[in-house]
DNA sequence: TAGATTGTTAATCGATTAACAATC
DNA sequence: TAGATTGTTAATCGATTAACAATC
C-alpha cells in the first residue's frame, strides 16, 4: 500500500484542507482540459476557485514538483498525478448502508461512479427492505456484510442509517475489515485510527448557512 | 436584522471553524438533555465530540458568557442561546432546485425541517417534470421563481441543479432577492457578497476519503 | 470552606501570504 | 535575451492549547 510517489520525501502527512484543495484543483483542470487548454498557471488555476497563486503552488509542491517555470503546469501531467495523489486512479467497491431516503438518493447519484467510487451492494436491516432492487442491486441484511464484502472485496461504506444505529453499524463495519466511511448519521462515529472516516452533515451546512445569511456574511465557503 | 445579543461588543465575525464545532455542540447538548442531564461542563460536552475542554470555552466564550464557574453549562439555557446564535430559533422558508435524485431525496430528508428549513416550493425546468408533486408540493418552471419567492416569503435555496446550469441558475436566485444558497452543484458559484453560499461537494469528500485510506490516516474529520 | 469549573490571557502551533532567486 | 512562472524561504496571520486567577 505504501508507494514512494505518493508523498514527499519527508512523508510528512497532507493538511486536511490542502487535500480539499487539490480536489477542486484536480476538477478545474478537467474543466480546463476540455476547452481544449495545454497548460495552466498556478494564477490562473486559483482564479476560477478564488484561490491565491502562491496557495496553489505550496499546495501541489506538497506531493512533488510538477510545474514548469516560465510556463505552468501541464494540465494532462497534473491530472494524472493528482488523480493518483488522491486515490481515485483506481475503483473502489463500495458498500452503501441504509436505505431512507437519503441512501436511496446517493446510490443514484452519478458524482461518485464518475469518479470510481462503485457502490456494489446495498445493505438495511428493515425486513420489508429485503430484497428490494435499486439500480440492478439487492438489498441484503446487515448480517451478510461480512461474508458480502470479502466476496465482493468492499472497500468502502456510505453510511446512512438513523443516529442511534450509526455507531452499532460502524462497529459491524470496522469487523468486516472496510477501511474507509463516509458518514452521513448526525453524529460522530468512534472507531480505531486505522479507519478514516469523513462526515457529512447537512444539518450543520444548513445551519452554517442560516448564520450567515443572518449576520450578513456573504462570499463562498467551500465545506467539501 | 441586526441583534446586538447575536455577536459580542467586538462585533467580530465568529471564524467558519467556530460556527460549525457550534452546530456540533448544540446537537451534543440537545442529547444530554434528553437524558435529563441539567448542566453540562465544558470538558463534558467536548468529550463527546473529540474537541478539547479549553476549545469549546473558547468558542462559546466568543458569544457572550454562557457558562457558570464550578458548575459548567444549564443546557436548557445554551440550548436556547446556541438556536439563537444559529439563527434555527425560527423558520426559514426554503426552495429546492433542480429535481434529480439528489434534489428529489433532499425533499424527504428529515434533517432539514426539524432544525427549521421548511421547503415550500420545488423548481426544475424539465417539462417531464413539470406538475409533478412530491412531499405535497407541486413542481413549477424557473421562470416562476421570483413570482413564488415573494409571494411565500422565500428566503434561503437548496440548489441541486447540474454543474452547467448551476450559475445560471444562481443568477436567478440573487435576482429574487434570495440571501443563502446551499450548494450541491460540483462548481464554485460567483454571487455578489451580500448572498451566503455553502458548498456541499460530495465527490471532493469521498476523494478526501480516499486519501486517508491509502495514507493509512485514520481518524475522524469532521466536515460538516 | 474545598472542589470544580469558568472566561481569558499568554504561549504554541499551523496555515496562508508575500517575496524572490532559479529556471525555462 | 526578455518575459513568465515556478518552488521555496521568510513574514504574517489566525487558530488551538495551556495555564490560572476569578467565581460559584
Amino acid at each position: 500500500m505504501a508507494d514512494p510517489l505518493r508523498q514527499p520525501p519527508g512523508d510528512k502527512l497532507a493538511p486536511k484542507a490542502v487535500i480539499g484543495r487539490v480536489s477542486l484543483y484536480l476538477r478545474q483542470l478537467e474543466a480546463s482540459q476540455r476547452q481544449g487548454q495545454p497548460t495552466i498557471s498556478s494564477s490562473q488555476l486559483g482564479a476560477a476557485l478564488g484561490i491565491g497563486d502562491a496557495q496553489v503552488r505550496k499546495d501541489l509542491a506538497f506531493f512533488g514538483q510538477f510545474g514548469y517555470p516560465g510556463i505552468g503546469y501541464r494540465i494532462e501531467e497534473l491530472i494524472a498525478a493528482l488523480r493518483r495523489i488522491l486515490g481515485i486512479d483506481r475503483i473502489w467497491p463500495t458498500a452503501m448502508i441504509g436505505l431512507g431516503n437519503l441512501g436511496r438518493a446517493l446510490i443514484k447519484y452519478r458524482g461518485f461512479r464518475s469518479r470510481g467510487f462503485h457502490i456494489v451492494a446495498l445493505f438495511d436491516n428493515d425486513p420489508k427492505k429485503m430484497g428490494q432492487t435499486h439500480s440492478g442491486l439487492t438489498v441484503r441484511p446487515l448480517e451478510d456484510l461480512a461474508r458480502t464484502t470479502s466476496e465482493l472485496g468492499i472497500e468502502l461504506a456510505i453510511l446512512s442509517v438513523p443516529a442511534e444505529a450509526a455507531q452499532r453499524v460502524a462497529d459491524q463495519i470496522v469487523a468486516c475489515g472496510i477501511l474507509g466511511i463516509l458518514n452521513f448519521a448526525p453524529v460522530p462515529l468512534n472507531v480505531p485510527p486505522t479507519v478514516g472516516v469523513m462526515a457529512v452533515d447537512l444539518s450543520v451546512q444548513l445551519e452554517h448557512l442560516a448564520y450567515k445569511v443572518l449576520n450578513g456574511q456573504g462570499g463562498i465557503s467551500h465545506a467539501g
